[in-house]
RNA sequence: GCCACCAUCGUCUAGGGGCCUAGGACGCCGCCCUUUCAAGGCGGUGGCGCGGGUUCGAAUCCCGCUGGUGGUACCA
């Protein structure tokens, strides 16, 4: 069957639904879809299935699009590209749902269903709900069993009233009463699925529930929506999908979804669901809770976004060798469905921080520049369109963080005191090193040698500073450390001295050693 | 509760019966380099959940247990 499927062109798709902004889960499941569509030299098609009219966000999906692209996915067809199989939005495939669906209820594979929604919210939930009995933990098991008569369990879901309705009875109420329609589920024997990953899986049919294929029509609208068993598998018929790579949250209802196929007649696609992220805990899946989950979040906080990718490239996939860092290009032509890993994994930052520092200082001076201006206006070190002196001046400092940030955002506190003047410092820290007299006479000799220092830059001031020591009979820790003082006004800061002072001019720098000295003096 | 999936260093993982005295990466620790902090180089710490099988031999196969996660909606 899997050589049938791979004997055609590959088609894989990213179905996201737009209830909130794109997420680091969703984002994974796009690139893995994405990287395999690549490398197996397929289409790769993005369809927004926006069925749930109460959750619905508005900005997903320009979020969604934004996310993806930052990481560099690009898609085929699409609801903004269009494409043979189109539309690609499910709030505007409506019709064909209906058409398939009905088909269904005529082939004796669904019925119809005139049951309230009241009334089947009513029916189900016999069993626990997880929360709501409050702290179960290990008590729950202990206290109530016993010998107690427990209510007859019912198994799960709708109590099926509506199955047993003759079909001409049925077909007459459809004329004026409002229904959903769904599907009929085998009352015994087993489905059988198989996942790329897991291999063979089997369900016991009794199981299952008669769940909906088609909500009930509300007043006012011309067609009904679908659930997502009901839309998701239609589409992926009629758009020619070879393999869905979904989560792992949609393993459990992966006999739906076979079943469905079967009835329509269809081939079902090659399955493969995706383990889920766990929280940095390992607790649960990643959620808000527990920090950052959007994509644009960790944008904003100063990760690259082919860090980011490279980073939830490594979250749950490993390639043949061990190979850490990924371009877009080499995670294509390395991706397989194989190397996907079965287990969960926690959403832990320290790779991702380490990928980020690895991504910043791979990059040259004129691209780290353009990508930290924006967090140094946000810092209002620059201005917005900033004018070729400050693009300059930002290129000059550069190469004094590019070794030493983990975040784009952490540039500018560590640059300030190169933009403003450094906030007052006590004299103690001149004095790390060195006595005050000494102290006192390095700032004196350093600015002699920065006045009459040419040309002024970091590698002459470091000549003329360093014979400068030699002549006072100190070791370059101790006359450097005061200097930095004076000039950054802390004991760390990024960059050489000799460095930091050729940014500043020679003005800039005599006026901060000249101030040092003053506080020295006042000793 | 019921159903399903999963189970190797703290984390992400390699491993598909002998090549494993279990490999890599991040983190952590130490040393080196060094005008601070980093970066870099070198070294180290650290793991096959438990119990049964199968086999000459098991991290690898089977069963049970335990644990974790997911699902159990006219949400996706």
């Amino acid at each position: 069957m899997e050589e049938k499927v791979l004997a055609e062109r590959a088609r894989l798709r990213f179905a996201p639904s737009p209830t909130g902004y794109a997420h680091i889960g969703t984002a994974r499941t796009a690139l893995y879809n994405f990287l395999l569509a690549r490398h197996l030299g397929g289409d790769f098609i993005l369809r927004i299935e926006d069925t749930d009219r109460r959750r619905y966000m508005e900005e997903s999906v320009a979020d969604i699009v934004t996310s993806l692209h930052a990481l560099g996915i690009d898609w085929d067809e699409g609801p903004d590209k269009g494409g043979a199989y189109g539309p690609y939005r499910q709030s505007e495939r409506l019709p064909i749902y209906h058409e398939y669906l009905h088909r269904l209820i005529e082939t004796g594979h669904a019925y119809p269903c005139f049951c309230s929604g009241e009334k089947t919210a009513a029916s189900q939930h016999k069993g626990d709900k997880k929360g709501s009995d409050s702290a179960s933990g290990s008590g729950s098991a202990a206290s109530g069993s016993g010998s107690g008569s427990a209510p007859t369990p019912v198994a799960t879901g709708y109590d099926r009233t509506c199955r047993s309705i003759p079909p001409e009875e049925a077909r007459r109420r459809m004329e004026k009463e409002p229904y959903a329609i769904r599907f009929k589920m085998p009352l015994s024997g087993t489905t059988v699925a198989h996942d790329a990953l897991r291999g063979d899986i089997t369900f016991d049919n009794s199981l299952l529930d008669d769940h909906v294929l088609l909500k009930q029509k509300q007043p006012g609208e011309k067609w009904a929506w679908p659930t997502y068993h009901g839309a998701a598998p239609i589409d992926d018929h009629l758009m020619k999908i070879t393999h869905i790579v979904r989560g792992d949250e949609w393993l459990p209802s992966i006999p739906r979804h076979v079943l469905l196929f079967k009835a329509f007649g269809w081939e079902p696609p090659v399955f493969c669901h995706l383990p889920v992220i766990l929280s940095p805990s390992g607790k649960g899946k990643m959620a808000k809770r527990e920090g950052s989950t959007a994509v644009r979040e960790f944008l904003k906080a100063g990760y690259l976004p082919e860090a980011l990718r490279n980073f939830i490239l490594l979250l749950g996939w490993s390639g043949k060798n061990d190979q850490d860092i990924y371009s877009l290009e080499e995670a294509i032509a390395a991706f397989t469905m194989e190397g996907i890993s079965k287990s969960p994994a926690a959403f832990r930052t320290d790779k991702l921080d380490w990928l980020n520092g690895v991504y910043i200082r791979n990059l040259s001076t004129e691209e780290l520049a353009e990508r930290l201006a924006p967090y140094m206006q946000e810092a209002g070190l620059l201005k917005d369109p900033a004018d070729a002196g400050e693009r300059d001046y930002l290129k000059q400092i550069v190469p004094l963080i590019q070794e030493r940030i983990t975040l784009l955002s952490d540039t500018p506190e560590l640059v300030r005191f190169l933009y403003e003047e450094p906030p007052e410092y006590e004299a103690a820290l001149l004095m790390q090193k060195v006595s005050a007299e000494e102290a006192s006479r390095i700032l004196q000799t350093a600015l002699e040698v920065v006045a009459a220092a040419e040309p002024f830059t970091g590698e002459h001031l470091h000549a003329v500073l360093k014979e400068a020591a030699e002549r006072l009979g100190v070791k370059a820790g101790q006359m450097f450390l005061p200097l930095r003082v004076a000039v950054s006004g802390r004991p760390v800061s990024p960059g050489s001295v000799t460095d930091i002072m050729a940014i500043l001019g020679r003005d800039k720098t005599r006026a901060r050693l000249a101030k040092a000295l003053g506080k020295l003096g006042k000793l």
